[in-house]
DNA sequence: TTTTTTGTTGATTGACGAGTCAATAAACTT
DNA sequence: AAGTTTATTGACTCGTCAATCAACAAAAAA
């Protein structure tokens, strides 16, 4: 059987091994052989292929990250003037592929990983500065230097509502959690143009 | 040196220790001796106290829930006015015990633990149920039947502030995450004074 | 065709960890 | 004083799992 060529193949069955079977326990509980046997080869050969269980996690969480990505530049490609790219990244993040149940428990088990292994908080960390950068180029046009104070805002939710969904039993509901989001940034830009300083629940004082 | 009623001072002690060493190792990944060395006995005196170490964990949960429960109840008791008991709420949820790194670390690995452990979710959904009771009956009177959205945006934001303390490096700033909750509040609160229907980012379409 | 490279696995090793048990001892009861 | 309950632990069992290895097979290179 052994044709040659194998490894871009393999690897990549990993990886989505990997992510799935994280996906399906829960945790990071997950058993190289778990992983292979998914994979449809002995756990031997996926030691071949990458040094180790920890290297599979990375390869997965990267992969993740990738899909993530790509699906926010193909519709940040299509989306016009700053509204239009702030839906984008948005809609982008509760899309079906990146809110599924399974995708969604990888993400919270990556989190996890990201507070032992340096390699998985870099990774992480790649995400949350071009997440914000791209809130930030699509809210500097809207909200001046108030861009940024909503931009952390809008970030710190976005992984709200993919952490709540974790927990709900029914499939995600990436369009709710879209709306919510919007509501969100509906709110924050209308503060702007209103104008007032002072916050209506006494934002300053306490 | 078996001295009687000892099992209420055990339990408690390795309910802290369980707390402290998911919160230094940063993940589940504890055993039940470094658990019982932290908390000063043998690990056959753990398990002879709990049933196992699921047990710890949940009780550990417990303890934590009720920590903050009694924190949000304490300064609910002191606010005054719709606006002033959601300050209280916020305040006490990013309140220098509660958001301290050891805990939010263990707020974490719960969430991880809520998706294959019933009981964990159970738990957390008490908690989130809480929390959303508590914010309503601040936001009900300020926002009508607007308040169930704010309530539930507000939750989520909350939860991704706990998400990103997480992987911030220095100590977590209490201050700032409820900084910007408040934000996120005044902005929806005077959304609704402005009274238009129409998303200034198009909130409908979609 | 020999050799080397690549693919592949069953079996094994070595470590670690949850949970149990038997034994010891102090305190409380009768 | 004898018996019972509570506290406590070292030693042990049993299972699991990451990682390694030796061996085999097919393709590619020499």
């Amino acid at each position: 059987m052994p044709k040659v060529g194998m490894e871009p193949i393999r690897k990549a069955a990993l990886v989505k091994a990997t992510i799935s079977e994280i996906g399906r326990v829960g945790s990071l509980d997950v058993t190289v052989a778990q992983i292979a046997r998914r994979a449809g080869m002995s756990s031997a050969l996926a030691h071949h292929y990458f040094g180790g269980k920890e290297d599979m996690f990375l390869a997965a969480m990267r992969h993740v990250l990738t899909l993530y990505g790509a699906e926010v530049r193909g519709a940040l490609a299509l989306a016009e003037g700053p509204h239009g790219r702030l839906r984008a990244v948005l809609v982008a993040s509760f899309s079906a592929a990146n809110f599924r149940r399974e995708a969604v428990g990888a993400w919270l088990n990556f989190w996890v990983l990201a507070q032992t292994v340096p390699q998985a908080r870099r990774l992480l960390a790649v995400y949350q500065r071009r997440l914000r950068s791209n809130l930030l180029a699509g809210l500097r046009p809207l909200a001046g230097d108030r861009a940024e104070a909503i931009a952390e805002g809008l970030g710190a939710l976005i992984d709200g509502l993919y952490l709540r969904a974790v927990l709900r039993t029914g499939p995600a509901d990436g369009a709710a959690a879209v709306q919510v989001a919007l509501d969100y940034l509906d709110a924050r830009l209308r503060q702007d143009t209103v104008g007032g300083r002072q916050g209506a629940v006494g934002v300053r004082n306490g």
